[in-house]
DNA sequence: TTTTATTATGTTATACTATAACAATAAAAA
DNA sequence: TTTTTATTGTTATAGTATAACATAATAAAA
């Protein structure tokens, strides 16, 4: 057996938030924001509920998708070419700089993490602490579980004290097959 | 002090290889083919050179345009178009797919590893056996530590035994500022 | 050896991910 | 209000990677 075993209080599913813990998720995050002087714009609130909501790792290029079918249908507001072509066009369209500027900025506040090794986001499952963590992510059901005990700490210590090696960004993910996927 | 010193004789620059053990390496590579009856090709040979030679992570595109000034300088075979139009181009393009393919084939052989991280590849330390391993990326001097010792096996026992995740492919890379470069 | 099958490489096109640069807008500060 | 700052929109493009099919080279079988 491993030594590790009081350490699963610090490893959490990234998804399967209910409807309330969305709610939740994004009042702190809006409570957040505001202490510490940065601004919750609807945007920034919309790109996270999207990664909040999505129950699996999701790509920027879904999230403009996403958003751009939101602001479709939200109004009806669809331009002149739309009426006399048939396409389905509005004249606001949602570019990538616009979606990555607020992943950016989720990023920033440790609200999110990002998945280097399959391009996408996650919510962070604590988004009080801006910390580095490891993430076992499930190939077969796209389950990510967040970890940022342990295993994390020995490997910076290991980078830090043995080597000097002085940390800036980690990126640590396993891929695999999750427990109940086998 | 931490508990790893010890394992330090796990921690290898990925470059710096003088020439004399590039030719080495190229043997070392070419016998591990021959042995396990795979084909060391002079594309494969060429780009495992290329990696070995950088003495930096190299990114796929820079090698194809080593590749392409390689084959310009070879023969000095310019087709017609080029002496007509005066454009340095030859019959003969060298496109992504042929490195990829190439790259793939020494990722299987664990010639080289793959930083996802900043999309480049770096020489295996130890080409012989195939191992996950962290990888330090100095930030500064371009310099990568390659480590598959103690912490990263800690990280992997964690996820197998005290999660029950199967891993089948890790990323594990630390960017910062190696000792050298403070 | 010649034929056949397999593997590797060439080639074209395109998908996917991300950012630079500048314009317009909205919010905060003076 | 005016000025300043921060955010978002917009266009264009850079950078990374793969699909699909054609050709060539090597190995295996006849």
């Amino acid at each position: 057996m491993s030594t590790h075993s009081s350490i699963c209080e610090h490893l959490h599913d990234a998804q399967d938030f209910t409807p309330q813990e969305v709610i939740e998720r994004l009042n702190a995050a809006k409570e957040q924001c505001r202490l510490n002087g940065s601004r919750f714009t609807a945007l920034r609130q919309q790109i996270y509920q999207l990664i909040l909501e999505a129950n699996k790792p999701i790509g920027a290029y879904d999230l403009i998708a996403q958003l751009q079918s939101m602001r479709l249908s939200d109004t009806g507001n669809l331009d002149e070419t739309q009426e006399q072509s048939g396409k389905k066009q509005t004249t606001k369209n949602v570019a990538p700089p616009t979606v990555y500027r607020s992943l950016e900025f989720l990023l920033s506040e440790g609200l999110i993490h990002q998945l280097t090794s399959i391009n996408a986001y996650v919510p962070c499952c604590h988004p009080r602490a801006q910390h580095t963590a490891a993430f076992l992510i499930c190939g077969q059901c796209q389950r990510v579980q967040e970890c940022s005990s342990l295993p994390v700490q020995e490997i910076m210590g290991f980078a830090e004290q043995d080597v000097g090696f002085v940390v800036e960004r980690s990126v640590i993910e396993l891929s695999g097959r999750c427990q109940a996927c086998q």
